[in-house]
DNA sequence: CCTTATTTGTAATGTTCCTTCTAATAGTCG
DNA sequence: CGACTATTAGAAGGAACATTACAAATAAGG
């Protein structure tokens, strides 16, 4: 019947995803966006329907790949403790990766827009909810096994962690040379990891 | 001779400062800035040159004001450590400031632009450096003071510091309950402060 | 109290923004 | 192979943007 759309609609979104992230929403334009996806406006409009609901999206495909990313980093770790380490030890190191910024999408949103700007806001803050649950999850999982005391709060570790996580992020997009940044990432692991 | 400004100066500046914290330099319109500074363009194009130079002299006044907070809170403790102990605390207590939101506008300022835009991340980085280096030379002098050992470097210890100062900042603008920030600050306290 | 210099308020400018429209294009099925 | 149909490319719309132009208002000095 019809004709078939030629472009890939994930390749398309990914995309949109490196130019969002980098850019943040406001500085981005449609312009920008057409060009990095090599798509004309019908089909972008069509494909996506506009650009608050394009931005969502790439917002939640990020969230999945980060998380995604966390829990590869954990399983290919011998112990919960030590996957903990690497990932925030490849924070560090993570330099010529293919992320167009080291910082966090969802922190860069959630501070490009007041809280009262919900539409961008809430979601954002509902997946680092999510994100933190799953460093608790992991800590949780660290008492089960005896890699942490009983007396430890998993909920207030994950917090921390997560904290420390956005703070490391941070200081990775400000430009710090990398030996500073690994030795901020040891600082970080040695106070959070209660025993190496 | 001429006709003299009825408006001052500091204070509009301030309204500005307010403004562009609160929502970032692009989400700011210049029909904003006129309403909340309640002056009209050909007066702040007058006294301030243009949005640009108008946002760089908020980012410079944002850092005066900031790094003044920390000296304040140094100066009335009785120990070093005992004072960047309390300053971590007032972030987390701060509950109904003045502050517009809680998020250091160094960061969203660094995070709002890509670090090819030099414009505002070049100077946002450093005022970003000054601060550390206002931790940095914090911990020297407790280090000659002997709250803290030799073996520790003031250093690394500013920028562990500042890492979670920013991971601190993000999370109280993320809209945690309050007695959640308030254990996140101790968790922090006691992890950075060596002994209590 | 009038002159003069400066601020002030509004209108106008030119650009950029997101989005919609339209005609041409090109797959797919009968 | 031809007709149908969704995609495509480019132009166009309408609103918002930062900035400038300019006449009216206003305060100080002589």
């Amino acid at each position: 019947m019809p004709r078939t759309p030629k472009f890939h609609r994930e390749t398309a979104l990914n995309n949109a995803l490196k130019l969002f992230w980098r850019k943040g929403y406001h500085a981005t334009s449609m312009k920008d966006i057409e060009e990095e996806m090599d798509m004309r406006p019908g089909s972008i409009y069509a494909a996506f329907g506009n650009k608050e609901a394009l931005f969502k999206e790439t917002l939640e495909k990020f969230a999945v790949l980060a998380t995604e990313e966390f829990e590869q980093t954990l399983a290919q770790s011998s112990s919960i403790l030590q996957g903990i380490s690497l990932y925030l030890r490849n924070i560090a190191v993570m330099t010529s990766n293919e992320s167009p910024t080291k910082a966090c999408m969802l922190v860069k949103t959630l501070l490009e827009f007041t809280p009262e700007d919900k539409t961008f806001s809430e979601p954002a803050k509902a997946y680092l909810d999510e994100f933190e649950r799953g460093f608790t999850d992991a800590f949780k999982l660290a008492q089960q096994r005896g890699e942490i005391g009983r007396a430890q709060s998993p909920e207030r570790l994950g917090r921390l962690l997560q904290t420390n996580v956005i703070g490391l992020r941070t200081m990775a997009g400000r430009g710090l040379p990398q030996q500073q940044l690994e030795s901020l990432a040891d600082d970080i692991i040695a106070r959070i990891i209660p025993a190496s």
